[in-house]
RNA sequence: GUGGCUGUAGCUCAGUUGGUUAGAGCGUCUGGUUGUGGCCCAGAAGGUCGCCGGUUCAAUUCCGGUCAGUCACCCCA
């Protein structure tokens, strides 16, 4: 409404308690990759405009049209990271893989993209993705997706598929892309205009447009992963095969195309119902990226999984979110005598009986406006003390469940409060 | 970037077939006798009816534009 203070499109403010769930979220994160061997990773949140354009492709939508690129002070084109794993693939590389070394790694934070705002989809979205970086095995990919599956179980965000195809090798995409041009070619002029563009400009998405028209054509497309060489096949059918050993729930999705130039072989991605139309949770995939300078290209596999997604999905599976209270004593000061002992009281609490949360008044109100304050805190302990009270050296302490009150000597007071510290705040 | 829907108090929403002081519930504040919360009762505060312009004697109500929200497309997490 006062659009002075509205944060900016696709941008929005969080407060606890909705703060908690992503604390929540990290912790979860944190705790299930370290199981895996992969440690935290940071990196800065702009890079030079061509880590991306070198790394996602520069005919790529993220590129052409969502970047949020500028010019800084010595003139050179930064760009805020509108995904992670170029940043970390630039960071890894920096600090140098040895012959046969892997990089395993996590990282989570914001990421931007100059998209319409629609559901689950915002300008600045989160991620918590993973890197495995320097090697190029099947099993590794098996690996980073079962530990996918696994974060997803962990926390509490069940009923996602998971859909993985093959992208083949840049040696293979000729030979597939001949075989597209051949096939949709006599059937475009029944196709979307959309389709009839991407003939031309991007023949592999027109197997997953959602055009219902076009999916009956896309559906008798031929099978990409048959078209490629016996490498690139081996390679999926190890991937199948390991996750089946695992135990993962999957399905091979032939018409299954991701949007970033970096993908060669493995693909997938993790869509969930509760999530309207964008509804991928997470993709990733192995890939093969050159950064600017660079002689040689590093491979690895990864994922990213929005957290905006994750936390909706579990919302919509029935999850609540749990409301804390923002203080388990409040102290209540009646004239002004005695808001500075009040004060004091509070930091002699914070700092003997660690663990509580202390909220003082120093409104002055009258005491049943901050008896009301307490009671809203969600205090389960209310200290009060007013002139009477420092006379007599006491404070009257009141248990706001049972509404039980009475005087102790104020230097009983710490030691009065933790012998019922498991009963009041339990 | 394109399209649909929406925009009235802090929140959720009524309402005016265009006509003097725009309402409710919740929330907030104060009070219901001296210093006691949650329930109840009473009262109060709080709104340029998103913004700009047009039509009209008169617009929050009609029209246009704009901004914002939302959903969808494109694409992606």
């Amino acid at each position: 409404m006062s659009s002075a203070t509205e944060p900016l499109p696709g941008t929005s403010d969080c407060w606890e308690p909705e703060v908690l769930d992503w604390i929540e979220l990290e912790t979860a994160a944190r705790e299930i990759f370290h199981r895996y061997g992969y440690a935290e990773v940071r990196t800065p949140i702009f890079e030079r405009t061509e880590v991306f354009v070198r790394s996602l492709g520069d005919e790529t939508d993220v590129v052409q049209k969502e970047m949020y690129t500028f010019t800084d002070r010595g003139g050179r084109s930064l760009t805020l990271r509108p995904e992670g794993t170029a940043g970390v693939i630039r960071a890894v590389a920096d600090r140098g893989l040895e012959q046969g070394e892997e990089a395993r790694v996590f990282y989570f934070g914001p990421m931007f993209r100059g998209e319409r705002p629609a559901a689950g989809r915002r300008r600045q979205f989160h991620q918590v993705g993973v890197e495995a970086v320097g090697n190029d095995s099947p099993w590794m990919d098996a690996e980073c997706i079962a530990m996918l599956s696994h974060f997803l179980d962990q926390i509490g965000v069940t009923g996602g598929k998971i859909k993985i195809n093959s992208r083949g090798l840049p040696e293979d995409r000729p030979q597939v892309s001949a075989a597209l041009a051949e096939y949709f070619t006599p059937h475009a002029p029944g196709m979307c205009e959309d389709c009839q563009r991407r003939l031309t400009t991007n023949i592999w998405r027109m197997l997953d447009c959602k055009n219902p028209a076009c999916q009956e054509v896309a559906a008798g497309a031929p099978d990409l992963v048959s078209l490629m060489g016996d490498d690139t096949r081996a390679f999926f059918a190890r991937v199948c095969q390991s996750l089946d050993s695992l135990g993962v729930d999957y399905e091979v999705a032939p018409r299954l195309v991701r949007g970033l130039d970096y993908y060669i072989h493995t693909v997938f991605e993790i869509t969930h119902p509760g999530l309207g139309a964008q509804d991928a949770l997470a993709g990733g995939g192995r890939y093969r990226i050159v950064l600017p300078g660079a002689k040689k290209p590093v491979e690895g596999i990864g994922f990213a999984a929005g957290m905006e997604r994750l936390l909706l999905a579990r919302a919509s599976l029935g999850r609540q979110t749990t409301a804390v209270a923002e203080a388990d004593i409040a102290i209540i000061s009646l004239g002004e005598n005695a808001i500075l002992p009040g004060l004091r009281l509070a930091q002699e609490l914070r700092a003997t009986l660690s663990g509580l949360r202390v909220k003082a008044d120093f409104t002055g109100r009258s005491l049943k406006a901050q008896m009301r304050g307490a009671n809203r805190s969600g205090a389960r302990l209310a200290l009060i003390r007013g002139d009477n009270e420092l006379a007599e050296n006491v404070v009257l302490c009141r248990d706001m469940t049972t509404s039980e009150q009475q005087s102790v000597p104020a230097a009983d007071l710490m030691a009065w409060i933790d012998e019922r510290r498991t009963t009041l705040f339990a």
